[in-house]
DNA sequence: CAAATTAATGAATGACTATTCAGTATCTTA
DNA sequence: TAAGATACTGAATAGTCATTCATTAATTTG
């Protein structure tokens, strides 16, 4: 047999990747479960990666791709920070509560390694807490967030906030949506942040 | 040779086993590596631990253990719920900043898969929530945290935060101090908390 | 002090699995 | 349609390492 005959291989191995990988975790999953479920011979995922490890690794490039690609899409217009903020608290839980098994892997098998914390999520999570710091100085400039908050802190404690969330909806096996917890956090986090002259 | 010559073997292996995991993460450490720092022969660990994964799991135990010991040593006397919860805010960064290594340990090596989270690691974070829950509804019966929050979400709104400054600072090669937050975590986390009432 | 008991050793075992590569099948081109 | 290129296969390899256990050493007991 041979000539890629129906979808992208490349593709095709990355699904069978999460699936496997969320199941049993990374070093429980051996390339051949990968290549089975796949639907191609153990040697062809050496023909699409460097080894195994590249397969995490590309895993991980493709989810942030997207999540990045759908972010741009429908941040844009939204006007003023406070806005952008209800609309990054929602996209993010929507975005990861969108695929449990990817979700596995963003969220726990992910986190494994130093070695990997630092290479590729940490660059990655440090662009979204850019993107995060600068809406936060912008509602500091509109003068709706605290002048006196670190925007580099409050941007991790958002992160923070927004992690837990999407760690803990993994972990739980109770059938609740991930996005029921937009209000939740959004409340909480204006709180935190706004200004109290608008006050109650 | 023979005979615990020295010290506990027992902590003797976890101490060894801290220092090696936390440089190479757990499945690029053998157990010959820990033996080697232990200064104990290979299946020595045997004696000690039924397998390589359990020296993991005793790891997090002992951890845990004294950081509920120590934590309730130094919580008994506050009196409010803002001072419990700054009491906390102060000891989970205080604990967590003290050894670099554990550190690593708790915050990346440990949530490696699923199985872990669920099994150890959860149970015993489920027990800190409830304790973060519960002086989260004193707050609210003394009238100086918000009604309104739902204390399961705030609980984990809360531990989310310290849970990001502990891995943000784990990941940083900067030779800052984790308790340096303190001051920013608790300004944060007590205006997300508290009534408006009190404002500015 | 001679059994008997307990503690520890570390070389050998056995299982596992990432990766390779010689071979096979399909497709393209001339 | 024959030769060449391309894509894929899967059995074999080679290395790694957790775990075992026969043996040795120390300690205790009678």
């Amino acid at each position: 047999m041979a000539r890629n005959s129906d979808g992208n291989k490349h593709e095709m191995i990355l699904d069978a990747a999460v699936v496997e990988i969320a199941q049993r975790g990374f070093y429980q999953t051996t390339v051949a479960m990968i290549a089975k479920r796949a639907g191609v011979a153990d040697g062809t995922i050496y023909l699409y990666f460097a080894n195994k490890e590249e397969i995490l690794f590309s895993l991980f490039d493709r989810a942030m791709r997207r999540f990045i690609t759908e972010g741009n899409a429908r941040l844009g217009d939204a006007a003023n920070a406070v806005a952008k903020l209800r609309r990054i608290i929602e996209l993010h839980l929507q975005l990861v509560g969108q695929d449990r098994d990817l979700a596995i892997i963003t969220q726990v098998e992910m986190r494994h390694s130093l070695h990997f914390m630092n290479q590729a999520s940490r660059a990655q999570v440090g662009q979204y807490l850019e993107i995060l710091g600068r809406v936060i100085v912008q509602g500091q400039k509109e003068g709706v967030f605290r002048a006196d908050l670190d925007p580099i802190f409050s941007a991790k404690a958002v992160f923070g906030v927004l992690d837990e969330m999407a760690t803990d909806w993994v972990l739980s096996r109770r059938n609740t949506r991930l996005e029921s917890k937009t209000g939740d956090v959004t409340d909480f986090l204006l709180a935190g942040l706004e200004t109290r002259s608008r006050a109650i």
